[in-house]
DNA sequence: GTGTTTGCAAAGTGTTTGCAATTTA
DNA sequence: TAAATTGCAAACACTTTGCAAACAC
C-alpha cells in the first residue's frame, strides 16, 4: 500500500511556497514525494533524476533543496561534515546514523524521549533538537 | 582557579597513545588542554598556533586532531556540514550549536536525560548518542 | 640508522556563485 | 515582456594525500 501523494498536492506545495512549478521542481519532488519518507542528499538525488531522464543540473538540484527545506517541505540533517542530507519526513522524530554505511533511519519519536530540554543560553531561543544515535555494523 | 595539567601528564597522555611527543604535538596539546575544556575547528587552532609563534602546518594540525580524537583525548563533534569540530571534554555530555555564531557550548549532562534509548537497527550497535539542541540569536 | 613525523603543494570533495540563456506567468 | 529559474563553469571552503626532508628514539 502506497501513500497516495496525488501529483496536484506536490504543485500546490510548490504554488504554496511561491515556487514556480518548472519541469525540474516537479520531476525532483516527484523523486523525493513519491512513496516513502527518504533521507537523501544531492549527489543520490541529482544521480536518480539522471537515472529517470530527467535533465537537471547538480546546481539545480542544490538550489531546489533548499528551496524545499525553506518551504519546510524538506528538513536537513547534519551528521557527516562534509555532506547533507535532507529528510521528506519534517516531523519531529529523530535518527540512527550508520557510520559504515553512511545511511540514515528514523527513530520513531515515541522511541526517544528528552526528560528535560535544558534552557537556551541568554539572548537565544531554540531552533531545534536533534537526536542522533551513530551506531556501527557489528 | 585553573584546573592543574601539568605538562608531564599530556607527555604521559601522548606516549600512552603512542604518540611521539613531537614539538607540534606538544604545543598542540599545551593549546588544547591547558585549561578550560574547549571546542575548536582545525583552522582555529592553527591560527592560534601561529599565534604563538609555533610554527606547524596545517595538515599536521588535521593530522594531530585525528590522532588525538583517535586517542580518546578529543571527540569529534558533527553539527556543522562542511567543518570538523573537536571537543576536549571526551565525557559524557551535550551541546548547544548556535547557528548563528556556529559556537559550540556543553550542556551539562545533568539537564539532559534520554528516558529511553532505542535499540540499535539489526547488525549494528550504537557507537554514540549525540544530542544537539540548535538554538538562534533572539 | 631506522622508522616516524612533518610541511608543502597538489588534489579531492561537496557546495555555492555569477551570469547569460531559457522558461514561466 | 518582465521576473524567475536554469545550467554551466569557475570559485569556494574544508580536508586529505603523496612524498621528500627533518626528526625522535
Amino acid at each position: 500500500m502506497d501513500k497516495i501523494r496525488p501529483y496536484s498536492q506536490v504543485l500546490d506545495r510548490l504554488r504554496n511556497a511561491t515556487l514556480r512549478p518548472t519541469r525540474q521542481r516537479l520531476a525532483l519532488a516527484k523523486l523525493l514525494f513519491d512513496g516513502d519518507d527518504r533521507h537523501i542528499t544531492a549527489e543520490i538525488l541529482h544521480g536518480e533524476a539522471l537515472g529517470s531522464r530527467v535533465r537537471v543540473s547538480l546546481a539545480t538540484v542544490y538550489n531546489t533543496l533548499h528551496q524545499f527545506t525553506e518551504a519546510n517541505l524538506l528538513r536537513e540533517i547534519v551528521v557527516d561534515s562534509g555532506r547533507s542530507y535532507f529528510d521528506t519526513n519534517t516531523s519531529q522524530h529523530h535518527h540512527f546514523f550508520n557510520e559504515d554505511t553512511r545511511m540514515l533511519e528514523d527513530i520513531p519519536d515515541s522511541q526517544v524521549a528528552l526528560s528535560e530540554v535544558p534552557p537556551a543560553p541568554q539572548g537565544t531561543e531554540v531552533s531545534s533538537i536533534d537526536v542522533i544515535v551513530r551506531v556501527k555494523n557489528s
